[in-house]
DNA sequence: CTTGAACCTCTAGTCACTGTAGGTCCTATC
DNA sequence: GATAGGACCTACAGTGACTAGAGGTTCAAG
């Protein structure tokens, strides 16, 4: 039986984290001492494990409650998980694409700044002049 | 004069945001007609501008506001913003770098998924066995 | 003068946590 | 058995950067 202390440390989650999955439904609730501190098995560390790799690779939290579902009926297809990840893949490149954009002009504004007055300064005309700039209207996503 | 919807428009913002935006104190309180509405004139689209493209390249609405100072005082060294810049970039840079590590382990994930039934699906497996993990215990930075 | 699109304020919601206040419990040591 | 203190508890507020909705008002064209 682990601690909801020594479960955080296992798997690298701080323990509000923890206590905040099982607030929003991801984590169960577990076991209690008499005195109301929680206790963990197994189970829960491998549930938690699961959900803490998703997120290292990208995986939003619903895409995670999805794919802990197919987890949990392991005789469907598997085409489902394959198409979440799919579709997270297609996010990874798109964002990769995007800041590699930016890095080029983030790299062509400070090599072009001579370190003078501010009032030749390159960082702030780039940000000024939209005709300078690489990128069109998209947002950044977060 | 421009109202809100056509600076809006102009700069690629939504309304809600650039009233958010004065909120938080990024773009001063403008005129009003006897009515009160907003009246806009070509500082403020300027202003608005130069913050939208720094969100564009990535930039916090705090290194905006730093900017900003600087731009406002165009007699100071160019160091500061040269150097939030460098800080911008190399936080892009380590993005970069973790998605791409992401990128491959998604692919490796989902080239080796058959399709068959969860039971025996990669995708849930690599979730599941931390071991098969390239990445180490670092968090996503949204 | 009427219509209706665009404006207004205020509040709450998003995502994925993080932090704090104020109190309780568990366990090791004496 | 008493005590100390670290880990635990709940509840709530805050983060960043918006976004959405309700319910009401203003503006400009016809």
């Amino acid at each position: 039986m682990l601690t909801i202390g020594t479960l955080a440390k296992r798997t690298g989650t701080k323990v509000q984290t923890i206590r905040y999955y099982e607030t929003i439904g991801l984590m169960p609730e577990p076991e209690r001492t008499r005195g109301g501190q929680r206790r963990y098995g197994q189970a829960e560390l491998d549930r938690l494990s699961f959900v803490r790799h998703g997120r290292q690779l990208g995986f939003s939290l619903e895409a995670i409650r999805e794919l802990l579902v197919l987890a949990d009926n392991p005789s469907q297809s598997c085409v489902d998980a394959d198409s979440i990840a799919q579709r997270q893949l297609k996010q990874v490149e798109d964002r990769i694409a995007r800041l590699q954009v930016l890095q080029l002009e983030l790299k062509r504004m400070i090599s072009d700044c001579t370190h003078h007055s501010v009032a030749d300064c390159r960082v702030l005309e780039v940000l000024r002049d939209h005709s300078e700039c690489l990128t069109d209207h998209d947002q950044i996503g977060a």
